[in-house]
DNA sequence: TAAGTAATGCTCAGATAGAGCAAAAGGATG
DNA sequence: CATCCTTTTGCTCTATCTGAGCATTACTTA
């Protein structure tokens, strides 16, 4: 026992230009996550040894790591007669996106578009997905109400739940892994990216920890430059959320929370009234027990 | 490699008994998390794995359980010579206390006697812990800082940080397992009981998580009888969190959130007005997106 | 019958969240 | 130079939530 055991330590690393949030990818198809095993001689902790994976594989230095989970299951991942992995799943921030030639930048949304609400509920969601989760469903008192909270068809949309909508979708073979998992030969869905292994599921696990994580942690920051207005980090938060914010009422909260502080300088104008500098204000942490930005639909 | 790799299943099995919390442990000195070996070959999955070790180590059926974290360090556990051990642990929520004569359940808050705020700050912090801290942080912004938010010296005590806790009196040198793992020789710290390897800090992990899970979602019910009084639900709760609450304003919490139903019985009066007796409305998990119990000290 | 005890019901002030109006400070345009 | 456009910033208003305490009810016990 033990000896056709494998154990890889997986990086789901977000970065968000612009608008847009993105997850690193190493190139492949499907796209893989960066992913390599673990050495146990030489990693003297699971997180150095991630550390030492990402860098390996896509020459990018990650500031912020946090362990996500832990994908044990047999029939995980399917190579006859291969080792059983076991893939110790982290997740990392960067500030920028630059990267070796074989790794590459996928938008986040690109892998799970039903996630995005920010223009509205998606088209993907209402003409698409919650239809065939709906037939899915019919009959069967646990599934509805499974999707009825997952995908706030009665409550309010739970940014944080994307797990469950992911474990949704695969459950209802609505994601093209899925269909590869159980070697059916129905048409690709168009619900998203496909990804090597359960790497969607990784990502979205991800996703669901990180959107939970900002209310009460100040990790937006991670992902920001060292000066930043105060509309850049909204939309950095938005993004992450995918959900919009009331403008004013951003401001009053990381007003309140103390999250940041002014440079009194100002950012070179885009259009309108010049927006002030600010910068982050670690001591926060030191400071506040609990400090994040508390989101919109956190209670029912 | 992965020769000298052994991956264990560690379970932090909780119970509450009247006002007290319990760990279930496995005899021995010091006691232990019951833990064993993954079955590569044959535990389909991991929570499966974890299912059949404490089965076979306590004799215990567990309910809810899930997976808390994988801890790796390579000098985690001091066996020179022998193979690396890599620990995935859970937390598991059981009704009942029956177990196998080799196990035994040890009070939580005898593990960790300074986070029960229950009758006020405890003597042991005031007295033995927060003195010794407050020298070990001096002259140290950083470790000062550490120390404030994560013992609420300016800030609110916050339930959920057990670990940074733990953390902070194993670097400080005050818990038995600090002096163990240095080969020191200072006398044993009276602070709480001594556990194997690191499943003090697994502990630790698992009641932060626990405390931070009942915000937001209605895991007290896994560790109530079918049917209850409130101020029994309420008992439950403080025991997890270690505070006080207010009664109006714990049932008027429970009450807006439909988390429970009246049976329209009364329980057997003990000395004051028969309290009503209640269920668990397990439905209010397909209805509310976070329903829970919020508490006292969620935010600053 | 009165006293004791716990459950239950209700109120009230302060804090918070959601939403929108309005002024301020720039650039672009004529 | 005045006006419009755009975005930032400041402020207000209301509904809701939270923390705390008082009052009443329904039992048991003396």
């Amino acid at each position: 026992m033990g000896a056709d055991l494998l154990v890889t330590l997986d990086a789901v690393i977000v970065a968000v230009t612009g608008v847009q949030p993105r997850v690193l990818t190493v190139a492949g198809t499907p796209p893989a996550l960066p992913s390599g095993p673990l050495s146990v001689a030489d990693d003297e902790t699971l997180e150095l040894g991630m550390r030492r994976v990402i860098g390996e594989q896509t020459g990018v230095e990650v500031g912020y790591i946090e362990q996500l989970y832990t994908f044990g299951d047999r029939e995980r991942i399917r190579s006859p007669g291969g080792p059983r992995v076991l893939s110790i799943a982290y997740l990392a921030l960067v500030r920028e996106a630059s990267t070796a030639p074989e790794a590459r930048w996928i938008d986040w949304y690109a892998l799970l578009p039903w996630e995005d609400h920010r223009e509205g509920v998606p088209a993907i969601l209402t003409d698409h997905v919650l239809p065939r989760l709906s037939d899915w469903a019919d009959q069967d008192v646990d599934r509805r109400a499974r999707v009825s909270v997952s995908f706030g068809v009665d409550t309010p949309w739970d940014p944080i739940r994307a797990l469950e909508r992911y474990e949704l979708l695969y459950e209802a073979g609505l994601v093209a892994e899925a269909i590869r998992d159980r070697r059916d030969d129905r048409p690709v869905p168009p619900t998203g990216v496909e990804m090597a292994s359960d790497h969607r599921r990784i990502c979205a696990t991800a996703l669901g920890r990180l959107r939970g994580k900002l209310t009460y942690r100040p990790v937006v920051f991670e992902l920001m430059p060292d000066e930043f207005t105060l509309s850049e980090l909204q939309r950095t938060v938005e993004a992450l959320v995918g959900l919009r914010l009331h403008k004013q009422n951003f401001r009053r909260l990381v007003d309140r929370e103390h999250l940041v502080e002014g440079t009194g300088r100002h950012a070179p104008s885009t259009g309108g009234r010049p927006a002030e500098l600010y910068r982050f204000r670690r001591s926060v942490v030191g400071e506040r027990p609990r400090p994040g930005m508390r989101l919109p639909p956190f209670r029912g």
